[in-house]
DNA sequence: CTAATACTTGACTAAAATACTAGGTTTATA
DNA sequence: TATAAACCTAGTATTTTAGTCAAGTATTAG
């Protein structure tokens, strides 16, 4: 499990995605203005996001990208999974064998490690986050008066 | 929070100093040696971690680093902290102003995710790193006999 | 005191990942 | 048919990662 800024793009753009379901298909162009992600990057990114089955594309005009399952059931690990290719954390291709002892320990440690940050990042689906968007964002910003009609379209 | 390979060499090197307290200072020749890491790329690694006061160094011959405070209040957040510096996620410096509406909200809900993560590593130290792997280095392996003495002696 | 050990610092480099650019081709709508 | 969008490919600039090298400084065993 790695955590970068390309990761945060890919969460950020199907947060965008799970904030306009009900705008029917969203172009990536249309998520490049609104999050300030070059458009090339972000076809890149889906194109990971579509092989991994989290995203439908329609394709024409009008067309665009669509979450593929309920916000509540993609999760947060789902995402970064799609977009970043797994890494091997050991130097034994986890085998177990590198160097008898502390080697293998400590590198057992991390991987221990990774996967409890894993599963706990599974249990974060983008549902959740929008659902907290609200105390989470007035509390953020005073002047949220033309923001309110929108946000109770959403979810 | 970012987590990269540089993370899991400070978190894996911050473990080996953990299962060594015991032995007095440990050098970084000798955990280069044991974890498989280049010596100067710990060097640089050591040199934050010390900025940061999770570790202390005794110099001259015999030196070396030793955990600057109890393996249970070092936390893996703080390592991981400790050696990437940390970035700014949102476009508008968190002044939270870049463009009205969505931009700034996918921007907050990731901060948002962002602080859980943070919170989430910030309850796991390398205490309980070290007692967990009692049962997962055993599970993991079949032919222990000989680390089984050694492993009673750490912690 | 001297020499060995070990940390400190900074400059530098190679390789990889990241983010973006440019230029296309399909596809489907209107 | 014109257009808007996905989709594809290749290239490139930038940043980060990971490591090297070299010239130090501090400490201490002998």
């Amino acid at each position: 499990m790695r955590l970068t800024t390309k990761g945060r793009y890919a969460v950020t753009a199907m947060l965008d995605l799970a904030l306009h379901t009900q705008d029917g298909p969203i172009s990536l162009a249309c998520i490049s203005d609104r999050q300030g992600i070059s458009l090339s990057y972000l076809e890149q990114l889906f194109s990971k996001l579509k092989k991994s089955l989290l995203v439908m594309s329609i394709r024409g005009p009008g067309g665009g990208y669509q979450l593929n399952a309920q916000a509540s059931s993609i999760s947060v690990a789902q995402i970064i999974d799609a977009v970043n290719e797994s890494i091997d954390a050991t130097n034994c291709g986890g085998s177990g064998d590198c160097q008898q002892g502390d080697f293998c320990l400590t590198h057992h440690l991390w991987t221990d490690l990774s996967e409890q940050i894993h599963n706990f990042l599974n249990g974060i689906t983008l549902a959740d986050l929008v659902k907290r968007k609200d105390i989470a964002f007035i509390a953020m910003r005073q002047d949220n008066t033309q923001d309110l009609n929108f946000r109770q379209n959403v979810n």
